[in-house]
DNA sequence: AGCCTAAACGGACTTTACCCCGTTTCGTAT
DNA sequence: ATACGAAACGGGGTAAAGTCCGTTTAGGCT
């Protein structure tokens, strides 16, 4: 097999040993957050636990909050799968309007759901998790432009990424795992999410 | 002058010694700031260029963020000053709408000028900078009760902080200090606050 | 003036993220 | 099979935040 063939293909494929010890990482960092709870999860720990060097984590993941980007990754992906072609409202099929409303519902939902992990995912310096057009971003923008025209659309659609995401990541504190107060906190926010939209399009 | 007379006054007056040392202390870290670039002040380098252990820097402002917080706090009294009894269209006066839209440009404005110190008054663990519910979120709140009835008044005060404020504090970066670019990006999230809220009350 | 206590101080200590670089291993080309 | 270069590994080292606790001091009281 001719490597020349890909265009731009990367320099090299991830050596064997360096794939296995990802996921064992990432297994392990989950079992640790499931038993300790993810502030005391430590990279010091995580390499003793893992059996493997602290240099080793480091490389892997680059700094702490890379390994829970990368474990929010796997999630992140399967959420925007049902996004891209899931059955509608959230997946395509239905109106633009339905979409944005139901995807507002449905990532806070995700947001929740992955509370701590998504908050310990931040990175001082960085603008926020992935890179600066984040998916939400993108899609948000997508479905307003489908709405119809309207002024400042790549502005607002930074705002409104803020306003779905923000209040998660930084304005809401959910110290606790309380199921009744998860759906209780996404109704609530879903809610106003739908006024937002339904004001912002009508 | 017998104490008592005031109901609940706190058990006791700040100490002398303790607001030197603060004033203090904030002078040096604004020093350090201009000199070094907010990154670069550290606790250690703080205490040791104010000639007071470190322990005592700990104790006035409780954390790293906890310094750029206080001098974060001294622009934003200013700020509000304006708002609650400046000139309209920010101060009272104006219609409710005029100063929602108003209040989105000078907060912008202000958190451009502010953004290096801004972020660097984030902390791990706590929601966002001061207490929860934040001015501009109860100012908002106030506004869009003022300008009619609206479903989710919480929720949607929420968002629309996440969304004005948001932005600037984690999905644009701006590493530099760029004088023209600042005022383009300030115009460019004014437009997109603007169109967002003529919508939202139309 | 002298006493007394809460508050403030200082700096050694601990913890943790992150860096460095000599050593080992993988995978490929001969 | 062997050799070899690139990639991965390991763990000691560094820097910086945050804690602890014994010592000092401000300032009210007698």
């Amino acid at each position: 097999m001719d490597r020349s063939f890909v265009p731009f293909g990367k320099p090299r494929a991830e050596r064997a040993d360096a794939v296995r010890n990802r996921e064992h990482l990432l297994r392990t960092a989950r079992e640790m957050i499931a038993e300790l709870g993810i502030e005391r999860v430590t990279m010091d720990g995580l390499a003793e636990r893992a059996g493997l060097g602290k240099g080793t984590v480091f490389r892997r993941f680059g700094s702490r909050a890379g390994i829970f980007r990368a474990l929010l990754d796997a999630d992140e992906r399967r959420f925007q799968q049902h996004v891209i072609s899931g059955p509608p409202p959230l997946g395509p099929g239905a109106e633009p309007v339905e979409r944005l409303l139901a995807y507002g519902r449905a990532r806070i939902t995700f947001l929740l759901d992955h509370h701590a992990i998504a908050r310990a995912s931040f990175e001082r310096g960085r603008p926020v998790p992935a890179g600066d057009p984040s998916v939400t971003q993108l899609h948000i923008r997508m479905l307003l432009r489908q709405i119809g025209p309207i002024p400042s659309l790549d502005g607002i659609a930074i705002q409104l990424t803020a306003a779905l995401e923000g209040p998660l990541l930084l304005y809401v504190s959910r110290p606790e795992t309380d199921v009744g107060l998860a759906a209780e906190t996404g109704a609530f926010l879903g809610d106003a999410w739908q006024t937002l939209i339904e004001r912002l399009v009508r």
